[in-house]
DNA sequence: TCTGGGGTCCTAGGACCC
DNA sequence: TCTGGGGTCCTAGGACCC
């Protein structure tokens, strides 16, 4: 049995935890640059304010009925993922980290008692930790499971943990479910499907699994199989790391020169390698992206991307410089950018690389020394204390983020204050 | 006015080989 | 005029997720 444990309006509840003039109040968090809503709290979903609607068309909720807006604070947020990852791997076997508010683990072998009782003894220990409310769902498979949890946080009287024994009880539910919200099935396959007379889960649960694969892949075989109650999606290994990694914002305005995209680079670069040290990997290849704003018809649209191969480094000084290089290849002057961003990919361990190839042919020496002390530094006193020069310069590039709410638990100069 | 960012997996098709 | 076919590797792009 197979467990998915998923906080509730995760960036909402965030933002609730540390300022608690917002609980029971409609609240939205915003994109990067504020473009539009990608978090709601309940009572702002309950006023109809959709996922992903612009932040203009829900300014009239401001004077009406007291909307809160914030910005969204993603060192805020990954510091509470990590809390509520950390109380989950100390009460659960095998948890696997499936995204920011999510996690599955493996409950096989417990009696529905014992899991009922576990379950909630989470749901208590994580509310507890950090203020936050998780729903659990459990079932035979993780895309089941996922219907579960869909259970858990829909009815109240279920107290946030539904477990689901058996394949047959979830025919009626099943029955009720669209298929686009099965997981695993977006707007193109779930049109599809309607255009062969398949409108809901359970008529997919029963449709024929080699008509499924030959009409469509075997991606949606396998989601056929685990609403069927066949395993078919294991749990992820922990040690099993990344792959790719990357860093990329659009612009608080649109930028026409080439001077005025590589402070936004190298700032971009500098956070992706960050992360790659914090998993103790290297890159063997770096592609850069540039595009203009796809959302203004009226302007001339580019889109381009440039490659550089490298031998295995994780040398921030080398992969800036390898980033900049794509940047002049990808670059033509005459349009209006609005968005760059780095893609690291090729990740291997660094335990994994042989020392000799940690060497370069290049100019600029890789020295151990000089990275170690950049991340001690950074590591201490904030990400970019120790830049590369190209980060200063124009800040053109930066985000709008209007109603950003402090990093509360990542930087000594935000600290909640408690008055007694 | 404003239109997110960071990932994974799979497939189709081209290049190349014998 | 006829002008193989199967395998592998790589890449770009699509679809999905949160």
């Amino acid at each position: 049995m197979i467990a998915l444990i998923d906080c509730n309006n995760f960036y909402a509840s965030c933002e609730q935890v540390f300022q608690p003039q917002l609980a029971g109040k409609p609240l939205v968090v915003l994109s990067n640059n504020d473009g539009n809503v990608i978090a709601r709290s309940s009572e702002a979903k309950k006023l109809g304010i959709g996922m992903g609607v612009l932040t203009g068309s829900v300014r009239g909720f401001v004077r009406s009925h007291e909307l809160q807006i914030r910005s969204s604070n993603y060192a805020l947020y990954g510091d509470m993922s990590s809390r509520v990852m950390e109380t989950l791997e100390e009460l659960l076997p095998n948890v696997e980290r499936y995204s920011i508010d999510e996690a599955f683990a493996d409950l096989s072998g417990l009696s529905r008692a014992r899991m009922l009782e576990l379950c909630q003894h989470v749901r208590h220990r994580v509310q507890r930790h950090t203020g936050l409310q998780v729903s659990i769902g459990v079932a035979q498979t993780k895309t089941l499971a996922k219907v579960a949890n869909r259970l858990a946080k829909r009815r109240p009287e279920l107290s946030g943990v539904c477990i689901g024994t058996e394949t047959e009880s979830f025919g009626r539910i099943l029955e009720q479910m669209e298929t686009g919200d099965v997981w695993g099935i977006g707007r193109k396959i779930s049109r599809k499907l309607t255009g062969f007379g398949i409108h809901n889960a359970k008529q997919l649960r029963d449709a024929d699994p080699v008509w499924i694969k030959k009409q469509f892949s075997v991606v949606l075989m396998r989601t056929v199989l685990e609403l069927r109650g066949e395993s078919c999606l294991k749990l992820e290994e922990p040690e099993e790391s990344r792959k790719s990694l990357m860093c990329g914002r659009s612009f608080g305005k649109p930028l026409k020169e080439l001077e005025d995209i590589r402070p936004a680079l190298t700032h971009f670069v500098q956070n992706a390698v960050t992360r790659l040290w914090k998993y103790k990997q290297a890159t063997s290849a770096l592609t850069v992206y540039l595009s203009t704003n796809r959302f203004r018809k009226n302007i001339a649209q580019r889109s381009v991307s440039a490659s550089v191969e490298l031998s295995a480094t994780d040398n921030l000084i080398l992969l800036n410089a390898a980033a900049q290089r794509a940047l002049e290849q990808a670059f033509e002057s005459g349009f209006e950018y609005h968005k760059v961003g780095v893609l690291l990919h090729d990740l291997v361990s660094v335990k994994n690389i042989p020392a000799s190839l940690f060497e370069t042919e290049s100019g600029i020496k890789n020295s151990p020394e000089l990275m170690w002390a950049v991340r001690k530094i950074n590591a201490k006193f904030g990400r970019y204390t120790v830049a590369s020069a190209s980060v200063s310069g124009s800040s053109d590039w930066r985000a709008r983020s209007k109603f950003r709410s402090p990093a509360f638990t990542t930087c000594w100069n935000e600290l909640p204050l408690v008055q007694a």
